[in-house]
RNA sequence: CGCGGGAUAGAGCAGUCUGGAAGCUCGUCGGGCUCAUAACCCGGAGGUCGUAGGUUCAAAUCCUUCUCCCGCAACCA
């Protein structure tokens, strides 16, 4: 073993259209914690994490904000940076898709894969938004509108290089079904089913919409399109061809690149078949963990929730955030965040259990010894189930982070905790402190209640790598003593160790008190502040028109109508329509509206509503539509219909 | 019948593959202790394991029905 086995462990690449916040700490902080773990077990290890930083959304954002998207970029990769710094992340490289090295790579991948018949020029057909000159898929219609800018799109196509992913559909399968290479493997089903099995469809990896990305150096009006773009930065930022780095041949195959569930596909299915185009090893594992949910939503900015990682890391510490994040996590699972799960997990883990634990054993050393231990000793039975339990954390703390189960790993280490603290009431040392003649009994229960400490907190380091000094510190340890290696023994401070009483390590925190100022802190933040995530993963600037200015003569081909429901059902295909039957003057019109969510068939009927009546007729859900409901909508999406404030007669018009 | 996941104590979850006395954390109630951060330790209450049927000596677990929730369907961790 004279050679350090590598390990190499990714983040995704973070697309930086908006600042960092809580869900990017989840990834980060889980593969942070697993860097350090191997580490500290004497691994070579590359933690890579980064930023992908092209594309039409960063060029729209810069072009709205005025600047060039190199300036856009460059600011909020600042802030990612920092946020990665506060929360004590060790990376050990950062690759942004804008470095040189990474481009050359990529122009260079892009053509042998040309080269070796993968990649072919087509076209790509789809619906195209002319006011933004985006193309869109069917499935990211709103409404079969621009989702964008909710204006109508048409049928176009442009000219578009393909990657031939159907190439490799059977050994894709194969990858996912009989390998462990997914984590966890549930998932791996619902990929095959949804995606090979209907067969795999070739992948359009080159745009010329927009310009913002690596150009195809053989067809310049091409620029290389996210998929090879953003997937390759894990090989390129080891140096694969580029003379950057020289290490590739160390790191890769990749032992964990860890994802959230929402882009597991393009790392199960595109990226291990560009591996296998280039004729690469594929990596290890791919570990899939679920979303961090807010009250069971997606994560938003939903009342009495502040996220803002910088604003928790500041009133709690970046640890007890980092612990939160990796207690609550699991795999393939998403879990709840809530500020009052938050807290009440610093207090009773944290506070109440670990650094209570800390506080009364070094208080009682302190106490009775003036901090110094004799070297007397005498020992009892009951010592040895806690020191058993001690000697079988490490072995079993290994075995999770094998399999990327922080969290079990956590509540094994945490079962050391509570056996110490019943430890400490099986012996009553402060008994023992009263009788002169219990004092080498006293030392051998404080140095056993030590030596627990030092092995919970030196297993808890990776986890929570700021604060643990500060206990090694308090319980006298060198950090000679805190190793790996002796995470797996008992009995390593030495027998006359001196403990020094500080500072209380986890404060407990008042719930009540805690919750009303976050509310305060949201309530005077929140108008300036942008949500972390809407629906599109955009904040959303509400001050300002986002429509084009029209002329009377445009608002005048409009005709709106009072309308009468007199009938309405759900649409049994569709989960959001309702089919409502509306009478206009004489005239009934069948009117489809996606409010199903909103409002029920029966209260529906008898209402009067603000009907738009001479548009073109659609059909959604293959039922014909004659025309539209108005509705006010929220942030939220939360829809109100428009009815009139004093009832008039259907068919009114609106003017 | 598009695909997939879920329904277990007040809340959040494990257990389901490989049937064999319903468990964990938090909360709650009672007791103990006083070294410690109103912390710690012990005990109690609380669940017919979504519905309906079936297989079995035995079902949360296997099979079937139904109901409800939630994801996904080409780029928000």
């Amino acid at each position: 073993m004279s050679e350090k086995k590598p390990f190499y462990i990714t983040t995704p690449i973070y697309y930086p259209s908006g600042n960092p916040h809580i869900g990017h700490c989840y990834t980060t902080v889980a593969c942070d914690s697993i860097a350090r773990y191997r580490r500290m077990q004497g691994r070579n290890v590359m933690f890579l994490t980064g930023t992908d930083e092209h594309g039409l959304k960063i060029e729209q954002k810069a072009k709205d904000a005025g600047i060039t998207p190199q300036k856009y970029v460059d600011g909020i990769v600042e802030i990612f940076k920092k946020l990665w710094s506060y929360m004590n992340i060790s990376y050990d490289r950062y690759i942004r898709t804008t470095d040189d090295y990474h481009v050359e790579s990529v122009q260079k991948i892009f053509k042998a894969l040309y080269d070796k018949g993968y990649i072919y020029k087509g076209k790509y057909v789809g619906k195209y938004c002319t006011p933004c000159e985006s193309f869109w898929t069917p499935s990211q219609l709103k409404n079969g509108k621009c989702p964008d800018c909710g204006r109508d799109v048409i049928d176009a196509e442009e000219e578009a290089y393909f990657f031939k992913m159907s190439l490799f559909a059977e050994r894709l399968e194969d990858l996912l079904l009989n390998t462990d290479y997914l984590q966890p493997k549930s998932r791996a089903v619902e990929l095959v089913n949804n995606f090979i099995k209907p067969g795999l469809e070739d992948l359009c990896v080159s745009r010329t919409s927009f310009t913002w990305g690596v150009p195809v150096t053989f067809d310049t009006k091409h620029v290389v399109y996210v998929w090879i773009d953003a997937l390759s930065n894990y090989i390129t930022a080891l140096g694969y061809d580029n003379g950057k780095y020289n290490d590739f041949d160390t790191f890769w195959p990749a032992d964990v690149h860890m994802v959230a569930k929402d882009i597991m596909r393009f790392h199960a299915l595109i990226w291990p078949a560009m591996l296998m185009a280039l004729e690469l090893p594929l990596p290890k594992h791919l570990a899939v963990h679920g979303w961090i949910t807010f009250n069971g939503d997606k994560m938003s900015k939903s009342k009495g929730n502040v996220v803002d990682p910088f604003i928790l890391g500041e009133r709690y510490g970046c640890d007890s955030i980092r612990y939160h994040i990796l207690r609550e996590m699991a795999l393939g699972a998403d879990s709840d965040f809530s500020n009052e799960i938050l807290i009440n997990r610093i207090n009773s883990d944290l506070a109440n259990g670990f650094g209570n634990l800390v506080s009364r054993t070094v208080a009682m050393a302190d106490k009775y010894f003036g901090g110094t231990l004799p070297s007397e000793r005498e020992e009892a039975p009951v010592d040895k189930e806690l020191i058993d339990l001690a000697l079988s954390i490490c072995p079993k703390v290994d075995e999770f982070i094998d399999n990327t189960q922080i969290k079990q790993a956590l509540e094994t280490i945490f079962t050391l905790v509570d056996r110490a603290n019943k430890y400490i009431d099986e012996t009553e040392p402060w008994k023992l402190g009263k009788d002169e003649t219990k004092k080498a009994r006293l030392a051998t229960v404080l140095y056993n209640l030590l030596e627990s400490i030092r092995i919970t907190s030196s297993l808890l380091s990776p986890y929570m790598p700021t604060t643990m000094p500060k206990v090694w510190e308090q319980i006298g340890a060198t950090a000679a003593d805190v190793t790996y290696e002796n995470d797996k023994k008992f009995g390593v401070l030495p027998v006359n160790v001196t403990v020094h009483k500080g500072e209380i390590i986890f404060p407990r925190i008042d719930v009540d008190k805690e919750i009303e100022e976050l509310n305060a802190i949201l309530l005077k933040d929140a108008p300036k502040e942008e949500a972390p995530a809407e629906d599109k993963g955009e904040s959303i600037n509400v001050s300002v028109p986002t429509k084009a200015e029209i002329t009377y003569d445009d608002f005048a081909k409009l005709e709106f109508r009072v309308g009468e429901i007199i009938k309405c059902e759900e649409v049994p295909k569709s989960k959001k329509l309702l089919c409502s039957q509306v009478k206009i003057g004489n005239d009934v019109k069948q009117i489809l509206s996606g409010i199903k969510a909103f409002y029920s068939p029966e209260e529906m009927v008898g209402k009067k509503v603000m009907v738009v009546v001479n548009l073109k007729p659609a059909t959604l859900a293959g039922m014909k539509s004659e025309g539209m409901l108005l509705c006010a909508e929220d942030d939220k999406g939360n829809l109100a219909l428009m009815t009139p404030e004093k009832s008039l007669p259907a068919g009114s018009e609106i003017c």
